[in-house]
DNA sequence: GTATAATATGCATAAATGGGCATATACGCA
DNA sequence: TGCGTATATGCCCATTTATGCATATTATAC
């Protein structure tokens, strides 16, 4: 039963919530510094989050080059659909939307051009 | 967003979700000492938890006479009945269901007439 | 009223959790 | 090879959480 408790707890947060919700939109792959830049939160911060929801099994990632690129897993069975479902029933952050949507209009053909910004040396 | 988070908090316990079996499989409403004697826990940790799905609006309380009695609020929203839609796809614990089904043939006509066994003075 | 039973709650403690910070690792490019 | 960027992680601290225990509250029966 603990394998289901773990994926509520994972949804439990108002951070994860965020973050699935962002890959909800994208319906497809984001990597930490899109998400990053939509949540305005530390890169620890969400790095520690999505390895949770990793962990109960919501979300997968995909390494190519520098970036990590996450995405939600396809559901496999009845209970991962109707929590995907009832996640899903949750009102967005509108501005986390907002921001995504600009931060993804910076790709090129899908692929990623501009990276962290906040933690760029040449800025500080 | 909080009071989405905050039923998935509630959900992420074992003992909460093992009431919450209890109350589906009964189909009805259960008062505390039964469900006492189905999971085998002490009175103050079924009460406490039970508090948190109350707070959580999973749960609503019916005061008859010494006994309260608690039973799953019928689902409002499209969250709301995805959530119950998503627990009742959780596996059960089969020992709790067959104690409680021992525990409800206890009753006479639907009425309790056997309370709380564990915390008698007489027994002790 | 008094005793007893059903339920709730306050307090203490141990464990888990989230955020902040510093730093480690991994990769690509000049 | 060395630098800079992307991501992960270990440590610290403050807060929350679950449990156990004792006790309060409410209701009933005698």
């Amino acid at each position: 039963m603990e394998k289901f408790t773990n994926v509520f707890k994972s949804l439990s947060d108002k951070t994860r919530l965020r973050i699935l919700h962002l890959l909800t939109f994208s319906k497809k792959e984001l990597c930490i510094c899109e998400i990053m830049d939509s949540l305005k939160l530390a890169q620890y911060n969400i790095s520690k989050h999505i390895r949770e929801l990793k962990l109960a099994g919501l979300v997968q990632e995909r390494k190519e080059g520098r970036f990590v690129f996450y995405f939600i897993v396809e559901p496999k069975n009845t209970f991962h659909r109707n929590i995907l479902q009832t996640t899903k029933a949750i009102p967005k952050n509108k501005e986390d939307i907002e921001r995504l949507r600009k931060r993804l209009a910076l790709r090129k053909n899908g692929k990623i051009v501009v990276g962290c910004l906040m933690n760029r040396k040449k800025c500080k």
